[in-house]
DNA sequence: CCGATTTGCGTACACCGTACGCACGACTGT
DNA sequence: ACAGTCGTGCGTACGGTGTACGCAAATCGG
């Protein structure tokens, strides 16, 4: 009605909800995306949203595929290490942007086709770095969980400043710091230097990586072929 | 009032509730976790349960330090590396007893009694190990972004058993397969051999605690104080 | 210009968390 | 044994949620 009766207004379109949708929820927490919030945003009634999206859980589906489409996409001929690394903090850059999406992130049914692509560069990456199987699969799955643990962590923790984190953590062991000494310490000592989130994971994120490169010399000598020279011959 | 009138039925407590929400969570998933679901399980009103939980997410909080309760405790002047590693496979074993808990482990204002004794034994076995405690801080942060991570993707993906799992990345690649051969390498040999999360988890546990230990050794000689010579003293 | 198809959306239903306040049962002091 | 107090159960109600259904208006193809 509101759309209609003053003229022409832009036609809605599944690009524009789910762009919409994502805005929403960044703003203000996945909480506040409600079909009728995301109606009311673009102007129209909530039922128009069904139209283009089908149903929520869809409209999530496309939501995080566009998450995907904002991380680096590793180049499968490249080098495997500076690669996966730009990969991972981007990613992490995209899931902070868009804190809602970890939890979404693997509970799609079919992947997107921005997952789909990045999913396959990034195992390409690793067989054509030279990982057999076996190992690109063991590599794929450690970057992953960190990646998405930590950004699992960094987000969920309502920490907004290291001088909040600090004064809150304070309140909650509280008196009882003689009972947990070494919760104290990291309180005591985190809240004076403060807590760098970027450093931390890509910290961490190189202790895999570097660990990743003695298991690849280790198993170097095994086997050779990968996707590509195996199918594409 | 159905409590009331046949007779003397079992009175409502905080344990109880807590207790049963965890049943019917695991049961049913954490959806059909509802204050009306909850009461029915129990035999009372949904407005009963307040008299004893405040509130919902009171409730969750209670349940999220039951799930710590049941982790593995490191001791904490013990062989630091056989320690965590218990407490890694049995924090993803509770995180696969309870799903749901998994987005919620970390949203807790404040920690309960569980998790805090959790969060400063690791601690503490780190520290008593000789890691500085910068250190401790990054082993500690990756050993859980890691555990977290991985049981996130272990439980939201939808794979009940490995032939499943199979038969539908199957259709999800499907006719693409020229377009994501690494992707469809991983559906095929993935749906060859199946799949064991245990054996994949403990791999990349393993993986980081090697690279933990070299961490450690690399800075043997610097620091030495722990918390409880410097508080303790 | 007219019929067909797409698009917008008003109404309605079943669910959710929970504020408020009443009534009943179980304890306490005499 | 009885009265007063208090903790507990819970009925009602309100404002939110996702979405099924079907009508009307706009747009498009001929």
């Amino acid at each position: 009605m509101a759309q209609r009766s003053r003229g022409k207004a832009i036609r809605l379109t599944r690009a524009r909800v789910v762009e919409e949708a994502i805005r929403l929820a960044d703003a203000g927490g996945f909480d506040s995306l409600s079909m009728r919030n995301l109606a009311d945003e673009l102007g129209t009634a909530p039922m128009s949203l069904y139209r283009h999206v089908g149903n929520k859980d869809e409209l999530l589906d496309e939501m995080v595929d566009v998450v995907f489409g904002e991380m680096y996409v590793p180049v499968v001929g490249g080098a495997w290490k500076s690669e996966l690394r730009k990969r991972g903090t981007s990613a992490r850059a995209a899931l902070n942007r868009h804190p809602w999406a970890i939890g979404l992130m693997e509970s799609s049914k079919s992947p997107g086709p921005a997952s789909a692509e990045h999913h396959n560069a990034t195992m390409g990456c690793l067989r054509e770095a030279g990982f057999p199987f076996k190992d690109a699969v063991h590599a794929y799955n450690l970057l992953d969980a960190y990646t998405y643990g930590f950004a699992l962590q960094e987000n969920t923790i309502p920490f907004d400043t290291p001088e909040e984190s600090a004064e809150m953590a304070k309140v909650t062991v509280g008196e009882r710091g003689d009972e947990f000494p070494y919760l104290a310490e990291v309180v005591v000592e985190l809240g004076k230097s403060g807590y760098d989130y970027t450093e931390e994971f890509e910290f961490g994120l190189d202790v895999i990586l570097d660990a990743l490169e003695r298991l690849k010399k280790r198993a170097s000598g095994s086997e050779r072929k990968t996707a590509l020279t195996t199918s594409g011959g």
